[in-house]
DNA sequence: GTGCGCAAAATTGTATACAATCATGAACAC
DNA sequence: GTGTTCATGATTGTATACAATTTTGCGCAC
């Protein structure tokens, strides 16, 4: 099958059109990712779905199972608090560092993302909210001009994403809590040490907020119980 | 060109070689990796190559400029302190927990690796010394249990390799410190406090070893400068 | 001799063909 | 009816062929 939209479609760009449908919860943890679905789907040769995945499987959004296939990663009890524990190590420093150097021009940029991601919360697309929700937690390390933590905490963000859609226990409630809002006072007054114990604790609130009791994680579907 | 050897070589095993050639620094910032010289090198066909040279792009090992070929990663000044920033953050709180966990054989093992490395370097083979000083770093994080932040550490080690190629200043003096036999001292003790300390100036002091004044990156070829 | 332009060579990007492995299911023995 | 075996089909792994792009270097004008 030929491509049929005007653009080529490259493997990165296939690649950012996985990890957002994957963040956006529009792809369920355990799915299957068959090379030839996807070619199908996009128009493009295996080359490139093959590469797209590699590239996921990096992220550990997905599983790269040898001669079995692409799966939707389902992080692991264990792999979940491990997230959160570099989460804990990262993010709180980098708001601080972040706080001491956004401008103005920026705090109304992370205003305006709040405002979309409860746009989207109100439009009921509880997939997107979440997405920009994440998106948040990167323009903090954007800000702090910190290019390397913030491909780190890009990575936890994503996988973040997987860990709420297997263990999150009360939907509803999360996107309502105002931490964010409150982190946004904190930077405007550029109050670093503040900005940097709301984010310490939005975190752990984030991480009690999950069921991580030692159920072996259920499986989606039961053929990958068995094998 | 067909493999010679018994081993089929697989992708992750070409990137493993690489990965292990950039790190001993036999491989120089900056070295173009072609594709069919690899190829022919290592007796696969450039499929394999490929996959193993996105996966160096994706530890930020080498740069991959599109139509151009792949090259060993040149960190820019702003890239290592980045780098050892993320360091600072994720490196002293991992010991810390390492400390408490870590078992009595864990310590023999730890003071294993250091032997090694002081035999290697006595044995004039600087390259091997610092890929297993690096090694010790990712041992800690293995100790203290923490696969992710193990996995993040891994790729600023190997970053940290190629920022020391360009801009270590006092070649002979690094490896002869002996921070980490004080770190294993504190291991031994189970003192995290002591441990996480430790590793922290341990950090600064390798951050201060280097020359990060801003003179835009020497390119190794006159080239590239050009480029 | 210097600089421009174009053609040839080399290198990377992508698609496809073939090989290897795994999954499915029918046939058969018990 | 249950379980095993083997053949068939589907899916992934690898190599190769072709297309697109870049680099190189020759030839020519000035």
């Amino acid at each position: 099958m030929t491509n049929v939209s005007g653009t080529p479609l490259t493997a990165d760009l296939l690649f950012q059109k996985l990890e957002l449908a994957i963040h956006e919860h529009r792809l369920a943890p355990g799915t299957k990712l068959g090379e030839d679905d996807l070619a199908d789907v996009y128009g493009v040769s295996r080359t490139i779905v093959r590469a797209a995945l590699q590239s996921l499987s990096h992220e550990r959004l997905v599983e790269l199972k040898r001669n079995k296939g692409a799966f939707v990663a389902q992080p692991s009890v264990q792999e979940a608090r491990e997230v959160f524990e570099a989460r804990a190590l990262l993010e709180p420093r980098t708001a601080y560092s972040a706080a001491e150097r956004i401008t103005p021009a920026q705090v109304a940029q992370l205003q305006a993302h709040i405002d979309a991601e409860h746009k989207a919360l109100h439009a009921g697309d509880h997939g997107r909210a979440l997405y920009l929700s994440g998106q948040f937690h990167i323009d903090i390390a954007r800000i702090a001009d910190q290019n390397t933590i913030q491909a780190m905490i890009t990575q936890l963000i994503s996988r973040s994403s997987l860990i709420i859609a297997l263990y999150w226990q009360r939907r509803a409630a999360m996107c309502e809590s105002h931490a964010h809002d409150a982190l946004i006072s904190a930077f405007a007054d550029h109050d670093g040490a503040r900005a940097e114990e709301l984010m310490k604790n939005h975190l752990l609130d984030l991480l009690t907020s999950l069921d991580l009791r030692n159920k072996t994680s259920v499986p989606l579907s039961l053929k990958d119980a068995l094998a």
